[in-house]
DNA sequence: TATGTAATACGAAATTTTTCGTACAAAAAC
DNA sequence: GTTTTTGTACGAAAAATTTCGTATTACATA
């Protein structure tokens, strides 16, 4: 469905973690993510793009238009997993999560999460 | 440092796959793997460019080229993982393996990997 | 040897993505 | 009430990526 670009999924990041917002903020936001200083009129240019993609919803009613994420975060970032799975790691979760656990520190918490769920399909295999 | 593009990676995929070959056997590969018809000399121009950015070596000495992946297969696919992560996880490893896990199904020789690198970090940790 | 086949070189078009300039309108500040 | 600031609209340039056509040369084979 849709797969958003790069900088569209920046402005999507934005979006999700801060909910309903205006185009000056997001460029703020951006901004102060990166060191590489974007223009307001590109940030805004994008956002209006991503609205004819159905990427956003925007209210119009006020002089100072308000955006929103209309993708769920979770399937859109499912759906860019999967593309890179398949596109980087033919497929393959086990090689990924093992080449990101390796590299990459995780919290306690999410490595007991991710220890239970590998339990709970020990056990469900066996059936 | 080398951030192949997508249908960079796939040329890649290919040489790290079969070894050093052909652009009449790659552009099979590719043609093999996916629906949409992709030309000859498109193969061919994009594993020229390849060459210029030191994504891959050829040998010339025979009339038919045979080019070799230049950048190492684990590297570059940890190169790309990192980036991924970034954008789409904001750096959370936790976070995209449990996606993933949660989404495909891995070897059960895999899963008891993941859970023996686990429990060393657990105990690392603890030091 | 002549003719067809298969290979590279390379410019350039096509496509996709990103960036910005300029025009114009509304609102705020003076 | 004028000027400055702040906003959107939108065309179009710029940049990055992908695709292909054509020229040319080497090789095979009839």
């Amino acid at each position: 469905m849709s797969k958003p670009t790069e900088s569209e999924l920046a402005i999507l990041q934005v979006l999700w973690a801060n909910g309903p917002t205006t185009v000056r903020q997001v460029n703020a936001a951006l901004n102060a993510a990166s060191e590489k200083e974007i223009g307001y009129t590109t940030t805004l240019k994008l956002m209006q793009l991503m609205v004819d993609k159905s990427l956003l919803q925007r209210d119009t009613s006020q002089r100072t238009h308000v955006y929103t994420a209309a993708v769920e975060e979770q399937s859109t970032k499912r759906g860019l997993l999967n593309r890179f799975l398949t596109q980087t790691f033919q497929g393959s979760a086990g090689a990924l999560v093992l080449e990101a656990l390796g590299q990459h520190r995780a919290s306690d918490a999410e490595l007991a999460e991710i220890k239970a769920l590998i339990e709970r399909m020990e056990t469900e295999e066996k059936q």
